[in-house]
Formats: C-alpha cells, structure tokens, sequence
DNA sequence: TGTACATCAGTGAACGCGCGTTCACTGATGTAC
DNA sequence: TGTACATCAGTGAACGCGCGTTCACTGATGTAC
C-alpha cells in the first residue's frame, strides 16, 4: 500500500487541492471508504498530513470532494450505458404487440439501469464511497421538484418521462415511480456487492440482475 | 455513552457470554455496528475486556453472534407481517379478474415485503449490522439450492412457490425471481436508510415504499 | 466429611497501532515603494 | 531596478483518542481421594 513517497518536488506544489482530490480518488477505487485516509493521501501525493489543512477545513471535506467526483463518474456511465444504441429484444410473448417507441424508451431506461450496475461492478470502491456513511449527500432528490440536480436521479425521472409520453406507462401511474426503479436497480447492486449475493459467481450474478431489471421494468 | 459501569457482581458471572451478546446486541441496536465496540460491550456487563477472550476467540465471533441474532429477528419480523390477516386490496383495474388463490397470495408476498422494511425501519441499527461489512455471512443463499437455511431468503421463495402454485405467475418465469424482489425490498429500505432518500419525511417515505412493492410485484 | 489440587473465569495493566488534528515554525512568492 | 515585507503554503513533531489484543496474575469452583 505505502508506496516509497514519491521524491520531494519544489517546495509549493501548485495545485495541491486538485492532487490530494485525486490521491484520495484513487484509493477509494482501490479500497472503498476506509482507505480513504487522510494521511495516506498525504503520503501517496508526498506532503505532510497537515498541509491539507491548508485547503480541505477537515476530513469531511475533501471525502466529499470524492463522492462528488465519483457521482459524476457514475452519471456519467449511466449516460454513456443508455445512449450506446442497442437492438431491441424479440417481443416478449403474451402481452401483444407494443408500440415501438415505447419498446425503444423501455429499452434505454434499463439501459440505464444496467450502466448503474456496471458501474458498481466495475468500481465498487466508488460505488462504495457514494452511498457509504462518509460525508453527505449534495441534495436530496424529491419527486416533483421542478429542477432536480443533474445525476442519476434526474437520468432516471427523464426516462419515465419520455416512457410516458411514449405511451408505455400511463400518465396517471407516473408519480413516484422513480423509486421502485431506483430501488430495484440498487438492491441488486449493493446486495451482489456488498450483501449475502455477493457469493455468486459473475454468471449467476449476471443472470440475478438481468431478472431484476426484467422484473422491474415490467412491474412500472 | 458510557455510563457509570454496573456494580461488581459476584467474581464469576455465571453467563457471560450471552450477556456479552445481549449487551453487543443492545449497542448495535442503538447505534448500529460501529457501536458494537469490545470494550464498551464489556463496560456494560461490569466485566473487563479481557474476560471476553474466555468465551470469544476474537471481536468477529462476537459481532457474528449479534449478526446472527439480528438476523433471526429480521426473519420473525416477516414471518410476523406474511401471517397476520390482512383484507385484500380492491382489484386494481386495467388487468381484469384474478384467482382469489393468486391474489391472496400476492398480498402474503407483499406483506413479507413491508415486514422486510419495517424492520430496517423500526430497527435501523440491527439492519445494518444484518447488511454492514463486519463479520461474514452465514451461508451464502442459492436460488435452486435443495434445502436454503431458514430465514428471508427462504421466506421469500416459498411465498413465490406458493404463487406459482396458485397461479399468480407462470411456472417458466419462476427462476431466480427471488432476486428482483429481494432488490427491490432491500434497494428501497437501503436507499431510505442510508442513501439519498434518507430525507425523506416519513409521508413520502411510505410513498416510496408502496410504490416499490407495488411496481415489483407487479412486475414478477 | 474434609482437604489437596487442577481447572476455569475473572483482573488490571500494558502494547502497538493509526487516526484526525493542532502548533509553532520556515521557506517561497509576489507586491509596494 | 532593487529591496522590505506581508502573505501564502509548506514542514515536522506532537497530542489525545480509542481500539483489539496479550500477558502474568489471582480468585472461585468442583472433583478425587
């Protein structure tokens, strides 16, 4: 883990902010949370613990540096996962012809659901760091607030929207519906990641969240 | 915290260990598994810490005992919810009759759900110690396997046989439906718990709450 | 029924660890005159 | 153009904390004879 400190650069940094943000992101992707500490990230940058001081008031702000850097890493993947084009499946039996703007809608909101897996597969210890205990969340997400912040709740709602208007859901159901979607997708996440389903095998795995976003995307 | 430490009691206590638990149990109650810490378990019971490495090799086998009591907690909360009568809903519209069998077993597998989240709710610390990263998980839950060990998960297949048994779901969509539900359960109680909807007022939260077992059930 | 003794279940002090944070300081930088 | 000086951004040592764990010990218990 410690690495020799890197060799004494000039005495001011320049822009020691951005590198200790930067050293703490990088061990929060190797090790979650707890690996990020405030004196490794000091020692990875090659400073001493205090001179963060000199641009973070304390820990709680430069972990909160990260989660956001990681929030935006994770609304970021979502929006690369969704606007990758995908054919659309063979039609399900036993629900009749849909129509397929609402097929193509319902396509791309589990495309986003699928890129929020993703990434909590493919980087646990930022996923771990978002929605771990450590430092807070920037806004609360409220359905029916004019302007939700950009993220994944807002990808989310603009989904259902676009479902809506596309006929796949009726209007009268929309309200709240980012909740069941949102839970099912983070349930499956965190329960492969971090709960008793984190014993599966990548197969099994894979096999649990493709039901789940089945499941629930039927279900809206 | 620590309150004024217990009046000495008789120099063998007698039954250590399982005061051990229940006090460990009392403080993950009350402030979830960074609460549970040895020394402040063993302040409780008026005893030193070392007394505890008599009947726990190390600090997992006691945090594992609570994880296990806890969890056989969670698994009556929801035996508790599935078995007391509830009237069933008015049909929901839009998707014509269905067997009285079906339905009533639908709102069993509901009532399971809200006793999962009641329980998150009602009991906050001992959730997270059930889900939190100390100690390990008991035995890993396999969709298929002959015989999973009592708790949630197997309340919760037996609920899905029951409804395919009564026709609520086709018998070929019956694998690993376990998962989409358990997502969705866990997902918003996690979500309510410790994520972003953490903010929620208790209104909305039901809100949630409903909308998701609504939309997951739903969609099984 | 009494006594020696092995065993069990406690004590109290200490160890080593790593953390976030503070403190007095000093080296580097840039601006006013 | 050079120089005094305020300001900024580092240093290195230390503080206080609480943790899990270990150690040599001692008090209580129960069993064999």
């Amino acid at each position: 883990m410690s690495r020799p400190a890197a060799e004494p650069g000039p005495y001011h940094h320049g822009d020691l902010a951005n590198a200790l943000v930067e050293a703490a992101s990088a061990l929060a992707r190797q090790g979650g949370p707890d690996a990020v500490v405030l004196r490794e990230v000091a020692r990875q940058v090659g400073v001493s613990p205090a001179a963060a001081y000199h641009h973070f008031a304390n820990y709680q702000q430069l972990i909160q540096a990260v989660k956001h850097r990681a929030l935006d890493l994770l609304t970021e993947a979502m929006r690369a996962a969704a606007s990758s084009p995908k054919p659309p499946p063979p039609n399900p039996s036993g629900h009749g012809p849909r129509s397929a703007a609402a097929e193509a809608t319902r396509q791309r909101l589990r495309a986003l659901g699928e890129g929020y897996v993703g990434f909590a597969f493919s980087e646990p210890g930022l996923f771990r760091v978002i929605f771990g205990p450590k430092g807070a969340w920037p806004v609360a997400p409220r359905t029916g607030s004019d302007n939700p912040p950009a993220g994944p709740f807002r990808l989310l709602a603009e989904a259902l929207d676009d479902l809506v208007a596309a006929g796949g859901i009726p209007a009268g159901r929309r309200p709240g519906l980012e909740y069941p979607a949102w839970a099912a997708a983070h349930g499956i996440a965190i329960l492969c990641l971090d709960g008793p389903l984190s014993r599966l095998d990548p197969a099994d795995r894979q096999v649990a969240v493709a039901r789940t976003l089945d499941a629930i995307i039927r279900g809206l």
